[in-house]
DNA sequence: CTGAATAAATGACCATGGTCAATTATAATA
DNA sequence: TATTATAATTGACCATGGTCATTTATTCAG
């Protein structure tokens, strides 16, 4: 049986964590170092490394929360009923994601977690927008305003791939002048959902 | 106006290539260290980076080699007429890609360097496989076998990122026991190709 | 053939992520 | 409170990819 943790150990983790979003904020993603977080939060390198596993790890938490807030945005507002309505609200996440290379990356690689370590909150965040985009299709189903003879669950891990399909596709040509992951995904879903 | 490279030059090359896929061959990708294949070149380690960049420059070479040629042989063999046929003969590349998730992220990073540096083996194998893709659609349509209601190129790209899907699916769950690519690949394949 | 000009190769050095035996702080128990 | 057990932290150390000023080999003009 594991003990709960200290309170000590939950300070130093907030701590770690508030001065990595500061620096990513201040200097993106790419450019954050493990060693500046240590110094700057006053802890030793194997903190930081007791606490995460490695530097994905804190990655994932940081990036992940973001990505969560960005799929509750989604799920507040009401459901789309086209295609192309469905892009328009994945917009800003997919802007986001876009933003860095290595954030892409990063989800892509944790997005396949599933099964162990469920506390992993880019998993949850795949798995709670997959069951979004699922309650959609539902909805505009019954509406009669897509395709009926497919299974939800599977066209919405369908939206899932030509998603990340948009999102590789926009860091070709170091981001040349195409046009933005939420517009490119459009002709995507209006084939995959439409008849 | 750049020299051609000497003799010496296309030797060092080839060694360190022929070095390293031995290396691979014998332990897998991950465990490819560049200290290992300097070492058993017989060349300084300043020499591998100038040949290659980094090291992932000399995995996409050998990486994209491999995968152009599952791309010829597929190209060799008459174009399949089905969906179900297309995911059939993309089995071995999918496995060959699925034995590690290092051969994956590396494709999938290097997938989008079109426009410059060309010359890199991985771009032209996906490029040659749009346009395979591309082929054998165009061909089912003008037989009537699926949609003619779409653009070839259109209906490749999307193959394309059903086989991302897959294959980064492949990964959850430290291969628990999911069927193989190619095999999951065929609802998807279905559903986007036909009516 | 000789010397300048360029290509190629070298290896000491750096950057950064990650490890782990040793140490210190906190909690549990007598 | 004193003692012991466990949680938390530490920082010297390692592994590995990558850099670049310097040295060595090759080519080419005269």
């Amino acid at each position: 049986m594991t003990r709960a943790p200290q309170k000590r150990r939950l300070e130093t983790r907030a701590k770690l964590l508030s001065v990595a979003e500061d620096l990513i904020d201040a200097n993106g993603v790419s450019a954050l170092r493990v060693e500046d977080v240590v110094a700057r939060a006053g802890v030793a390198k194997g903190t930081f490394f007791s606490h995460f596993g490695d530097k994905d790890g804190l990655l994932a938490v940081i990036l992940g929360g973001q990505v969560m807030r960005h799929i509750e945005d989604m799920d507040a507002a009401p459901a789309p009923n086209t295609p192309a309505e469905i892009a328009q609200r994945l917009s800003p996440l997919l802007d986001f994601i876009s933003q860095d290379r290595m954030i892409f990356d990063l989800l892509l690689r944790y997005s396949g977690t599933t099964g162990a370590e469920v506390d992993e909150v880019v998993t949850q965040g795949f798995l709670r927008q997959i069951s979004m985009f699922t309650g959609w299709i539902s909805q505009m189903q019954a509406a009669g305003t897509l395709r009926g003879d497919a299974n939800p669950e599977f066209l919405a891990e369908g939206i899932q791939a030509f998603l990340n399909h948009v999102l590789a596709t926009s860091f070709c040509m170091e981001h040349g002048d195409l046009p933005p992951p939420a517009e490119a995904l459009v002709p995507y879903l209006e084939q995959w959902l439409l008849t």
